[in-house]
DNA sequence: GTTAGGG
DNA sequence: CCCTAAC
């Protein structure tokens, strides 16, 4: 075990100079041994992850590695747009697809807590050869020990977000470790780190053995498996709203139910493996970080909420490995059927907060709402043990003044169902009594923006539509950065083409996206790029090949029924009955290839429900009465009668004469 | 792979 | 139409 261990969790192959990527496995890697004493969490794995979402934003790729030609991870992968990152494994095998932002989803990643009060749980992190000074990670990287006094920034959040001086400067110390300093600062830091780090092994490769008991970098660090969460945090007033801090929590009733199924280990196959990753010549070095920087600041809101998303992945899944779909989307989430094109609630994006609202009702047309606060659910604040008290406050005004700087809007949710029509009257609306107030809920959710036509695909996916309320939180503030893989939106192409491996991030990606809103194109792009993914990789990647694929291939379009093809379904009911769907698209829609006999049955199902309400009430093509009427008898006929077994049942058929699906039944026996 | 139902 | 459970 401890080999297999060490495999999973021990980073010492872990080149962290080159970039800090998810050790998805570092399995047989006989180089720098280190025992790990417990394998929970990685964080390295958010550090890969971190690390590749800022390689996402890096243009180009690849190159070689100075330390180990073996564990070169590729970078912008796929047509050298710099978005996709590839972890390659060993032998070459695409470690794993990692959708990474570009640009914009990278410190949520970082948020996690590393800080436990267990200290059975430790990994060993090598860090990064460079000089501390140069290196975020490795001024706080050293995760601590809660029982260590020396504890520096017991986080590996702090340390990833540390220095807000973008610039080289950065400070040694690690204040307090307030976990809510995630943000785009962080990233800058870390771009910097890299770009120093990168400079260094262009200069000869300073590749360091992160094993080394030397290497200043090595640090123990413990990962709590459960996140400690502090609930309710009141937000009677905002404060002036600090860019730099935030750590905001998604209310569990963020996700949805996908989410949920994803989350719980029926998708995920628990197999923490580490790989060895390495990057070398990161692209995204060569890129101006500048650009990036604005970018991130930028897109600052947006990446808010991906901690959010973050931390509920990791609030599911203890053992962490969801870098994976970190910042991923699915086909779904990208691009949604304008159904579902609302505001994006529905998919897990805005609903942030919930609105506490004691309504009061007054008068007769008066409803008068005294909202007392708004409520942050889940609002994760963690610190250190020997953090002061002091650090504690300013963690949660910061996280708190991040939420809500970040451009709010407030959503209207009665009976928990978004009201989006603006324009109506609360009368209308049905905010009329206080019965009815008591379901109404207030939302915070991020500030829709205008979304670029440009951004919907068009013709590649004829079918699939764009959803606004996706694209709308990406946009302009967001710039997409095109991850090289594809022009635009998740090609039909590409998609299809995706090995299963691919497929298998679907769900966990499609998840993520529910999730969060604010993701850039690129984001479900970055995952497409990034192909294949070793199965022996997919560590915590969903595994149901089934699912994933529903959502990465597009909804097949709607296509009504045509009278003509009602009367051919209700004709082959009339004879084969209701329980024989297949011979039913066997027998009367053979040739017609867009109708599954599962599309036949369920055809019936509504054609059942149609024949059933008021003609007022139909919608759609109708449907001639008469057919109706068929329906019903044949449903009717054929629920007394078990349907599947017609030929069995002639006595009863023939008892039965005044239908027409008595009719048909007695002709479809006498054809027998 | 089908069927039956819920979503 | 999708998704799943149950066959």
């Amino acid at each position: 075990m401890v080999v297999k261990k060490r495999q999973y969790y021990g980073f010492n192959d872990f080149h962290m100079p080159q970039v800090p990527r998810a050790p998805r496995s570092a399995r047989g890697r006989g180089l720098n041994k280190i025992k790990v004493e417990d394998s929970q969490i990685c964080a390295f794995e958010l550090l890969a992850s971190l690390a590749g979402k800022l390689l996402q934003e890096s243009e180009s790729s690849a190159s070689s590695n100075a330390s180990e030609a073996n564990d070169q991870p590729v970078i912008g992968g796929g047509g050298g747009g710099g978005g996709g990152v590839k972890f390659e494994q060993d032998d070459d095998r695409p470690l794993k697809a990692e959708c990474l932002d570009h640009g914009s989803c990278g410190e949520s990643d970082f948020v996690t807590q590393f800080s436990s009060p267990n200290s059975d749980q430790k990994c060993l992190l090598n860090e990064f050869p460079h000089a501390e000074s140069n290196s975020i990670l490795e001024r706080s990287s050293v995760i601590t020990n809660p029982n260590s006094s020396k504890n520096v920034g017991a986080d590996l959040k702090s340390m990833i977000c540390k220095s807000k001086n973008a610039c080289e400067n950065i400070p040694g110390k690690v204040e307090g470790s307030l976990d809510s300093r995630v943000s785009c600062d962080s990233y800058m830091d870390i771009g910097l780190s890299r770009q120093k780090r990168r400079e260094r092994l262009d200069n000869g490769g300073l590749i360091v053995d992160p094993c080394s008991s030397n290497d200043p970098m090595k640090m123990c660090m413990k990962f709590p498996a459960v996140i400690n969460s502090v609930n309710n945090v009141e937000l009677p007033s905002c404060r002036d709203p600090v860019p730099s801090a935030s750590i905001p929590r998604p209310p569990q009733r963020i996700g949805d139910r996908r989410i949920r199924k994803l989350l719980t280990s029926k998708y995920w196959k628990v197999a923490p493996k580490l790989k060895d990753c390495e990057f070398s010549k990161p692209a995204f070095l060569e890129g101006g970080m500048n650009s990036r920087y604005l970018k991130r600041k930028l897109s600052y809101s947006r990446e808010r909420y991906q901690h959010n998303t973050f931390y509920k992945r990791r609030k599911f899944t203890d053992h962490s490995v969801v870098v994976t779909s970190d910042g991923g989307f699915s086909s779904e989430s990208v691009c949604n059927s304008p159904d579902k094109n609302m505001t994006g609630d529905k998919n897990g994006a805005a609903i942030m907060f919930h609105g506490h609202q004691a309504a009061l009702h007054s008068k007769d047309s008066q409803v008068k709402f005294s909202i007392k606060s708004f409520r942050v659910p889940e609002l994760l604040i963690e610190v250190p043990e020997n953090a002061t008290v002091g650090s504690l406050k300013r963690s949660v005004v910061e996280a708190v003044s991040a939420i809500l700087g970040g451009g709010l809007r407030v959503g209207v949710l009665l009976h928990g169902k978004k009201v989006r029509d603006d324009s109506r009257t609360l009368l209308q609306t049905g905010i009329t009594s206080n019965e009815n107030l008591d379901t109404l809920d207030f939302s915070l959710e991020p500030t829709p923006v205008q979304v670029p036509p440009s951004l919907c695909t068009e013709d590649p996916l004829p079918l699939l539509p764009c959803d606004t309320s996706q694209l709308i939180s990406r946009s302009p503030t967001t710039p997409i950065v095109d991850s090289g893989i594809s022009d635009t939106l998740p090609d039909p192409a590409p998609l299809t083409n995706l090995d299963t491996n691919i497929e298998s991030n679907r769900e966990s990606v499609s998840s993520h996206a529910d999730i969060v809103t604010d993701n850039t194109l690129s984001d479900s792009r970055a995952l497409v790029a990034v192909p294949s993914v070793n199965a022996e990789e997919l560590a915590m990647v969903p595994l149901n090949q089934k699912s994933k694929r529903s959502e990465l291939v597009q909804r097949r379009t709607r296509r009504p029924f045509s009278v003509s093809e009602v009367e051919a379904l209700v004709h082959a009911v009339e004879e084969l009955g209701t329980g024989r769907w297949r011979d039913v698209k066997l027998c009367s829609f053979e040739d017609a290839d867009h109708r599954t006999y599962v599309d036949l049955k369920d055809k019936w199902k509504t054609l059942v429900h149609t024949a059933q309400i008021a003609p007022q009430q139909r919608r759609g093509e109708p449907v001639p009465q008469d057919l109706l009427d068929r329906v019903l008898a044949a449903h009717s006929y054929w629920s007394q009668h078990q349907g599947k077994q017609h030929g069995k049942n002639q006595t009863a058929i023939l008892k039965i004469t005044d239908s027409h699906a008595v009719r048909n039944g007695v002709e479809d026996i006498h054809s027998i």
